[in-house]
DNA sequence: CACAATTACGAGGGTCGTAAAAATG
DNA sequence: CATTTTTACGACCCTCGTAATTGTG
């Protein structure tokens, strides 16, 4: 009977030239490989080798065999690779988001729901976010706008709130409102890992610098030391509280405003209802829409 | 370790759907193969059964495991059945010829000079004898003509002439010649296998009726007991003698003489030295022309 | 009670390592 | 004389089969 071994035995022995090297790197003593490659030309009734007293060569046969028995392991690796990694997605809730305020919610509620799994969220655009979705990469994904689609089952269940956030020094600091454009040009703080929101920014805000921050704490540091604007919203407060020593204003334009869709395939609601039953108790008033 | 032999007991399983049907497959026992399959699981570490007290079955990850094995086992038959093949064209010297006669010449010198080899040769027309020498189907092929091609390499070594084999009681038996159209319309018998000749003698003869025998004694007993006219040629005589009570007379087209050449890939020419050289003294005037 | 799967235990086959022999440069 | 391969022999691992256990329809 052919076996791996044996095989990965062989393409070992190509890669060394020679018996004894191969078998030190397999862990192996040399006559218990030379003994094994007797067997499997044995059970191919074909022979591998040119065999002298003192040296060994495979012959074109072996070369051959040792080109096969590559695609063969090749393959019996892949095997091994794809059906852990489709193991390991069977035990993990993969979520993608457009931006990480959602996730802030539904993370802890999928974990109180599903204990056993494992939970992996991506930040992506809308569009990425759909093929995802669509290719099983995430079990539900939330956009910043519903979508009709008899393929998915969507609701609202979340609504953000933009604010500029500015030290009290700041020229437009006593403004009931301001846009976006009210701004422009400043430069900002930013955090990184917002999501979509940084393409608002960019598209809302086209001459101002954005000055990312990638780390939470850092970004912290600037917002109580510099007079820099930075953002804020009704979620990030309501998790991180109110920025100390800084007057929140609500900007007025309509892209500060997201309303959080909850989708997921059409056939995948029935399995998700417990998780889509508790979502829809956040904001029981949204979910009447 | 992974092995194939839980590959192939995994299939199994997945053909029968139940343990003890794919050990009585196997001609193995069911507590084996329950217990090679825990280890199969081990290996992979992921869970390919559900398992209740009294029946098991695949799970998703199983049914992809299956999926997954049926290929590596598909390769691995591929691996020992390509082994096999070229083996066995290593061992073999495969011969192209576009008729009978030369082979009776050439068969018996290759298998002196390579007494070890074995010998098949084939009757094709002249372009699959090409495209099979280009390919390596063949070692060296026998065309009917010359060919000039720096790719190859090429020398004529013998010549069939073709007569009629007619007996006494035929109104044209006493000719000192005849062409094809002389006797095109009358029955003829002929043998199969005679390669390209066949071609040639629909095309010369259309009118004719061609009795094809396939055996050998058969053949030779219709010529004696009827006065069908039938071919002979230089070398048939050469290796089977005159035919009794019949009168052999040339056939005067140009298509009844084939000056047969000898090909072989001119990168092989070297490899095939011994045997060109034997093929050359066979008619030293030919091979210097 | 027949059937299916798992666990326990002893037997056997196969691969392994050590030791020895043969051959080469 | 060091290196490489093959053969011989004994040890051990691992798979196998039988038997027993548990659970189901």
């Amino acid at each position: 009977m052919l076996e791996l071994y044996q095989l990965i035995q062989l393409t070992a022995i190509a890669e060394c030239g020679t018996l004894s090297g191969a078998a030190e790197q397999l862990h192996l003593s040399q006559p218990a490989l030379s003994r094994s490659m007797q067997k499997l030309e044995d059970t191919l009734q074909v022979t591998l080798f040119d065999r002298q007293k003192n040296k060994i060569h495979l012959n074109r046969a072996g070369e051959l065999a040792v080109a096969q028995a590559r695609r063969v392991i090749q393959q019996a690796d892949d095997m091994v690779e794809q059906v852990r990694a489709f193991d390991r997605s069977q035990r993990t809730v993969s979520i993608g988001s457009c931006a990480p305020a959602p996730l802030w919610e539904l993370m802890p509620l999928v974990s109180q729901l599903y204990p056993e799994m494992a939970i992996s969220s991506e930040l992506k655009e809308p569009e990425p976010l759909l093929s995802g979705l669509k290719t099983g990469a995430y079990q539900f994904i939330i956009l910043p706008h519903a979508l009709e689609d008899p393929d998915f089952f969507c609701f609202p269940f979340e609504k953000e709130q933009l604010y500029f956030s500015l030290p009290p020094s700041h020229p437009l600091s006593a403004s009931k409102g301001l846009f976006f454009k009210d701004i422009d040009g400043e430069s900002v703080l930013l955090l990184s890992q917002i999501g979509f929101w940084y393409r608002v920014c960019r598209q809302k805000m086209p001459l101002t610098r954005t000055l990312v921050q990638t780390n939470q704490e850092d970004f912290q540091e600037l917002v109580q030391s510099s007079a820099l604007p930075c953002f804020v919203s009704n979620l990030s407060m309501r998790w991180s509280g109110k920025p100390e020593n800084r007057l929140v204003i609500p900007i007025l334009d309509p892209e500060a405003t997201a309303m959080y869709h909850f989708l997921c395939k059409a056939e995948n609601k029935k399995k998700l209802s417990p998780l889509i039953q508790r979502v829809k108790t956040l904001s029981p008033q949204l979910s009447q829409l």
